[in-house]
DNA sequence: ATTCTGATTGCAAACGTTTGCTGAAATGCG
DNA sequence: CGCATTTCAGCAAACGTTTGCAATCAGAAT
């Protein structure tokens, strides 16, 4: 019992006849379906997926990718990317696609068109550009099923969805403004267009006299790196009054790190992290942050790819974050 | 050139001869091949996986399912899943297999069987018994390319490769008492077998004395969910000076709770968590924890599989938690 | 020159579906 | 009852690979 045609055999009638019973297509006169539907359910049959496909000239699933092009084990770890592809999971499942998850470590030049000519997706999600916009845009030129999480940019060649992370940035540094801070810090990696552009917005925001003294301290996205740097950087006897975290997690590291030399949030140091994931709510104390729509953008995401899909033609979409207030500022 | 008809055509020799040279399999003048190899590179030809996996028998892919029996939303948001994703992906990529995630919600008793029968890849990997350990039986009865992360239990049809929850709940327990506690809570959900088991460890551990008091609180795996227990619970004017906590996100909510009402821990409480997760380390105080080995253990799950596969024998693997003493406690 | 051997390559039949076309049976109509 | 129309189901050709077998050819041995 392994195709159809076992199965046609067994019912008595023709393979086509099992193909127009089983997938609902064509014309089939209602009781020959019922019948044959039946057989297939007592037999625990079940269309093969891989000669559906091929026949049909596609594959009915969608990549995911997740580029490590700065950091080799940050992506997954980061609950920001874990959350979005639990959404990406439930809205490519609703829309009956399989999530096919690759994480990817550039070091050949045309990973994203071997992933591509392999044929093995219909279509691609890329999650963050990481420092891969060139290679994105190269495919992109040749490949238009794809959509990337990420910064807009004009010049880019593939479709995005993403947070206005200068807006973001500019939302820190007047939080910050407003609790009274002057001393401020900017924790963040650069490598990345998204984590720069909350930085430029920070900065752009502050008043002069402010913005001359803030100190940029550039750390690596895992709990460690960041934790390291932030252990540093009170160890030399930084005592700002304010911190724009440019994620979460790194928050929660400089949380920690404070706490070694004494310094309380918010007593001391208002602290304020970037993208809402869960433990922002449960940290200690619960972190004020900018909240990024996670939910959200994974639908758009699967949205804008399967309109694309259809050879609609669709465009980029910006987020707009907004703060949460919690108490760590 | 969508086929390797065109690239024979266009290279001047049979169909054959391509796929031979492209897959390195049979036999070639190594002229031809490296011949007909520098055309393929040249026109970007790939091979279809497709009708490659068609032909033989094979999808190439592993199938990842979540089964979210008892909570909705738990799992992917848990750092303990997306850290096991993480792994399994790198383990899974290393043997030139793709990873299909599924998220399930088990409203159907027979998803299982449909998701094998599917055919949409060649073995599956299943992250959690949750409830549905009468699901998984009856599959594994004539599913044999199936493991599970999970608690081992001799009645199981399936194998399985998990921590030790009993000893889990035991080091807890030594641990709380080494310090002193003795009027000691236990904060999980007992809905998921492996919860339960490390409910029981901790219990049975316990002199008869400190057994007796010890409040058992039920919390759903959620960061809000599990917050708001312990909000309730201390709320009621309960004040234990011991608490271990099902997972490091059940941990982290306590401490927060426990802090709204004035109970600072290690000072008053202390607390260990389970798991292990990356955030365990970077909360406030970090977490004195129950550490799951999750690379090794996604290693064993790719292994085993991979051996299933292959037809070899292979038997489940428990892994064994070890304490990692911070400062929670 | 004939036969043999080994190395290369081509032929064609699968793998399990879907679907345009066609023929047969059933129905409606006068 | 004869004919036109509709419904229903089967035939066979794809989809893009892989691979057992057969065919070809060059060179060597007789």
């Amino acid at each position: 019992m392994r195709s159809i045609a076992d199965l046609a055999r067994i019912a008595g009638v023709s393979v086509s006849t099992v193909s127009r019973a089983l997938t609902g297509k064509g014309t089939l006169n209602e009781k020959t379906r019922e019948r044959v539907r039946a057989l297939a359910d007592a037999h625990g049959f079940r269309l093969n997926v891989a000669a559906q496909n091929l026949r049909l000239g596609r594959t009915g699933a969608i990549g995911v990718l997740l580029p490590l092009g700065h950091e080799r084990c940050q992506h997954l770890s980061d609950p920001f990317f874990s959350a979005m592809l639990g959404h990406l999971a439930d809205e490519l499942a609703e829309r009956g696609y399989d999530l096919l998850l690759s994480r990817v470590l550039p070091k050949r030049k045309d990973w994203l068109d071997d992933f591509v000519r392999s044929g093995r997706t219909d279509g691609i999600i890329v999650i963050g550009q990481s420092d891969q916009g060139a290679t994105l845009n190269r495919t992109a030129r040749s490949y238009r099923n794809m959509v990337v999480w990420g910064a807009h940019d004009p010049a880019n060649a593939y479709i995005t969805v993403g947070s206005d992370n200068v807006a973001g940035g500019q939302i820190a540094a007047r939080h910050l403004v407003a609790r009274g801070r002057r001393r401020l810090a900017y924790f963040g990696n650069i490598a990345a267009p998204e984590f720069a552009a909350r930085e430029a917005g920070f900065l752009e925001t502050l008043p002069d006299d402010i913005r001359r003294d803030v100190d940029i301290v550039p750390v690596h996205l895992t709990p460690e790196g960041s934790y390291e740097a932030a252990m540093a950087y009170f160890g030399a006897g930084n005592r700002p009054d304010g911190i724009f975290a440019a994620s979460d997690i790194i928050a929660m590291s400089v949380i920690g790190a404070a706490a070694e030399h004494g310094i309380a949030v918010p007593r001391d140091m208002s602290l304020i992290g970037f993208d809402d994931v869960l433990v922002a709510r449960i940290a200690t104390p619960p972190l004020t942050t900018v909240h990024q729509d996670i939910a959200g953008g994974a639908r758009l995401l699967v949205d804008l790819l399967c309109r694309r899909l259809a050879g609609e033609h669709v465009a980029s979409v910006t987020l707009t974050p907004r703060l949460v207030e919690r108490e760590s500022s």
